[in-house]
DNA sequence: ATGAAAGCGCTAACAT
DNA sequence: ATGTTAGCGCTTTCAT
């Protein structure tokens, strides 16, 4: 009870080894139930709890995965992606017996002083990069011993473990579904081409006209690079080619798209029609207002979460093996934007 | 470079004992210029990092501050009341050279098994505790040895230390704001009344109302819960009352308020003024289509976060020292929804 | 199946 | 100002 506990009195008291409780602790095969059974009785009486420091000095094992999330600081105030993904990693290491340890990264300055840290000995046993980006400290990261997975496709290390959703198929399923709803003139709004939700989103849009005999009208595609000001002016210059439905390549671009056609007085989905992705805005503090409800493309945020860390658990238990590529599917969700709902 | 670079090792390669090293590294002042200057030589140019592990077991710190959400996923998804609160706390362990670890417990028996292992030894310095609930395992963590830090004033722990706002003068401000603007039958919507944020923001509803000589009337007082339900529902019961102002203990109940104002074919703030709380509405996926925008008392969320781990450090330094009770001010956010906007 | 003993890499008290 | 040394509490061979 005082002076802290260690192994030595639990076996003292139990009459055995240190190493017999040890090996107690530690689920070893070769103990004598009778000896297990009298071991267990001392901890859950004594409340024993092995030091945490002392079991990663020796095994070499912190149990600690971390979580990198850098400079997006306006994302994270701006949907709920984060959150979601935290979420779901957090539960991950909660079942798995993990703990997480959250570095968000608030200025160039902190990433460049906490990358080092990061990467320090006897700390993390691996690391999931969220939102990453290049030209950064961050891609040390990733050339080091430590294994790693990254959340959302990383363009430049085609080496790297990641996980990501079929954003190509997604948007395929986006636009296809447009078109089957009868509309011809199709416009979009692209996210960052220099990531690969941007860029293979706008790949699935192209994709989908070429596969119905579509023409390609470059004057209906407009940069939005994921941000809500450049997807409503995006929008503005979008109206004199007159769209008949507008797939947008993430929700939160999409509010300002339909806000954009709210004041040019048009009316969504009888004038213009809109298909955003994320489903983000499904949920959330302002949901009941939303008008009218957002048809997306759904991502599986959560289930990402889940997968980076069985997978990273995986890397860790296997040093050596090659990169992983996970690719989870999206789902369409059909709401009143695109005119097909309730 | 390889085979593991240790405190020795350094040492040797600069010519020094492994206790200088440690010296250096640690800032101790006794060490001359000259030797400090070759030690951080050779320790840049190897790229060493000490072993954490090892740093912990032999000073019994970790570095590690525990944040411990219970079951509060449906808040999580909700709002960016904890993203924002994580960031602030985040944000300070970066400065501070602290690292976060993030426990979410998803269901009741996660929260029974973690407790456990949150409070071993060798692993946390300090725990924050967010979202507090009773009658929980997490109450064993108030009474363990490791200092805690409570967001959000605890009723059942008097003696806990805690950061909160002063959420009384909160609720004073805003329906003295509405007094100002000549609304005469104000109503509230409170929050849970078993929690602090909820009683006393009642209680500043009903203390602005005396300190004016004006009437409590019960029928303007219905219970919200914080949850958007409850809020649609209690609006709908308070029309009979003709309300012409309604205080509504947070924000996303008002967003409910709003809602179901329209619904009644009430138009905000003509027919009827809101005042929110918390700000949480102000940014979001759906800022853009909020209608009208909300007047709201603000909190500093981000600030709490900053002083919970500010306080907490302050408490694991001064581990006898008595409970802290930080309370920070909130502020009066004016925007349409109370008819005194722009 | 269990015990003895050698580290894991560091900090800190003690010597010099 | 710096070196020597004794742990920190555990895991893990190696004996037995």
């Amino acid at each position: 009870m005082d002076g802290q506990l260690t192994l030595e009195k639990i076996g003292a008291l139990a009459g055995v080894s240190r190493a017999t409780v040890s090996r107690v602790i530690n689920h070893h095969p070769n103990i004598r139930p009778e000896v297990r059974q009298r071991v267990m009785q001392v901890i859950a009486e004594t409340g024993y709890q092995p030091n945490q420091a002392a079991r990663s000095l020796a095994s070499n094992r912190t149990g600690l995965l971390g979580l990198i999330i850098p400079r997006v600081i306006q994302a994270l105030f701006t949907d709920l992606y984060y959150p979601r993904l935290i979420q779901g990693i957090s539960q991950a290491c909660n079942e798995s017996g993990q703990t997480l340890a959250l570095f968000i990264f608030h200025t160039e300055e902190e990433e460049q002083q906490l990358t080092a840290q990061v990467m320090r000995q006897g700390f993390l046993d691996g690391l999931i990069i969220a939102g990453m980006h290049f030209g950064a400290p961050l891609n040390q990261l990733l050339l080091s011993e430590k294994p790693v997975m990254v959340i959302g496709e990383p363009l430049d290390y085609p080496q790297a473990s990641f996980v990501d959703v079929d954003n190509r198929l997604g948007a395929i399923t986006a636009v296809s579904h447009l078109i089957s709803l009868g509309h011809q003139r199709i416009a979009t709004i692209t996210g960052r081409l220099d990531m690969a939700a941007g860029q293979q989103r706008r790949q699935g849009y192209l994709d989908a006209l070429t596969a119905h005999n579509r023409p390609i009208d470059e004057a209906l595609i407009v940069a939005g690079d994921f941000e809500q000001d450049k997807a409503y002016q995006g929008t503005l210059e979008l109206l004199p080619h007159q769209p008949d439905a507008i797939f947008v390549a993430s929700d939160s671009m999409a509010l300002s798209t339909l806000r954009a056609l709210a004041d040019a007085g048009l009316q969504v989905p009888r004038d213009v029609a809109v298909v955003g992705y994320d489903d983000l805005a499904s949920e959330g503090t302002a949901v009941p207002l939303i008008n009218p409800p957002l048809t997306t493309i759904r991502q599986p945020i959560h289930r990402m979460g889940v997968q980076a860390v069985a997978t990273l658990l995986d890397l860790i238990k296997n040093p050596q093996a090659p990169p992983r590529r996970v690719i989870l599917p999206t789902e369409l969700i059909i709401r009143q934007s695109c005119g097909a709902g309730p």
